[in-house]
DNA sequence: ACATTTTTTTAGGTTAATCTAAAAATAAAT
DNA sequence: ATTTATTTTTAGATTAACCTAAAAAAATGT
């Protein structure tokens, strides 16, 4: 093993962090949104991002922010697959619900065997999505591109099938499976109360509104 | 989680190393051999038996070695349980060799989720046996008690089915492998040779030599 | 443009797990 | 029974990852 590329469990957290912060748009990431989400100071932040700067990891300038390097983006990726394969693991193997597998996928995502995860690909036959939707990098750390757009987007009479979830907290997990919303449900949009965006949408053979919350965090496939 | 209880990895592998060193006999533990077994230094492993006393896992005296206490006895059951476990699902499921899957194990055992444990048992089919031969405790911390014998203590002629390794470091494993004995085979003690003690053995319909030290770790059920 | 607020960094400490070197206790050897 | 050797512990440092409080830079408001 290259001991000296080995990163520790806590500088790949954060390298995650900045990847998630990142994705979409091409500005730099703040200090004090890291330490907000890795739930720490941004004195902590500062350190670290001095830290994996050192390393080629993160291109950091004081007081201007931060962003991935192409090492640190490689890294990042091979993290997020990880935790998705073992999701996909958890939920279809071993039979657990998608609002269990998070804080688990957290822990095992941090094994280091590059064979591990190979083998458990395979064993998963390649899947290309998680339990939430969430498209799973390759071993090349290309990410399969979807078509898909939030429900907040759509116009009224659209219709499409949920294909994941933008935001996999614990609790919207909880409400989906509590509302019996599940992947793969196809969704039309029938109206949109001006009075508070709330969403009146129709699936499962029954009406149902939706705040503009759960609407943006919803991701569909138009048909 | 109950926090408090929540011990660091490091600890775990405190725990497990000397569960390890002192099963079989009831003499206390020397500082001594934690420190070589764990790769440090004995003021390290003070440290850590001051502090493993002070939470009630290890019953240690000053200058006269150590013992787990019950509870750090249940701590250390637990862990090899996991470990145990994972090597399994390793080798039956995702096809690495036995020899290939120590590492990882080490690392898997670490993973907190009592829940994930349980059901990783059930989807191996309650293994009593690891790919080494090695008991797995269930649930409650039992362990099956097996006839086993080392090799070393067969009487000429004797024949008995190979179950398990005694050590299963890397090497004694390749060793193995490299040369075709594998758990489930026949062996007969045929001689031993008096100048060095060397083992001459029949299996797998050829006869072959070795050493007194494979013969020691090599673990028989007597038929 | 300047004052105020917010963000970020620096400086200096803390904790867990390690280390080295020295001191203390135990064991072994004569 | 002393001396010598070995084992174990203590004392004091180090490192990673965190913290608080203060200083510095950037952003904002008038």
């Amino acid at each position: 093993m290259k001991k000296e590329s080995m990163l520790s469990q806590t500088e790949e957290n954060y390298l995650k962090e900045i990847y998630a912060l990142q994705e979409g748009n091409q500005w730099a990431v703040s200090t004090n949104s890291i330490a907000e989400k890795m739930q720490t100071k941004a004195s902590s932040v500062t350190d670290m991002l001095q830290k994996l700067s050192n390393k080629g990891l993160v291109d950091y300038t004081k007081y201007r922010g931060s962003r991935l390097s192409g090492k640190g983006n490689d890294k990042a990726i091979s993290i997020v697959r990880k935790h998705r394969l073992w999701e996909t693991f958890l939920v279809e193997k071993l039979n657990f619900l998608w609002d269990e597998v998070h804080d688990i996928a957290e822990q095992l995502e941090h094994i280091k065997s590059e064979k591990l995860i190979k083998k458990l690909e395979a064993y998963l036959g390649s899947p290309k999505f998680d339990p939430h939707g969430h498209p799973i990098p390759n071993g090349n750390g290309e990410i399969t591109k979807v078509n898909r757009v939030s429900l907040a987007e759509f116009r009224i009479e659209e219709v499409g099938i949920f294909v994941g979830v933008k935001d996999s907290s614990d609790s919207f997990l909880k409400y989906l499976s509590k509302n019996k919303i599940a992947i793969g449900d196809t969704l039309k949009l029938l109206y949109i109360e001006p009075f508070d965006n709330s969403f009146l949408i129709y699936t499962n053979s029954r009406q149902f509104v939706i705040s503009e919350n759960v609407a943006k965090n919803l991701y569909l496939k138009s048909e």
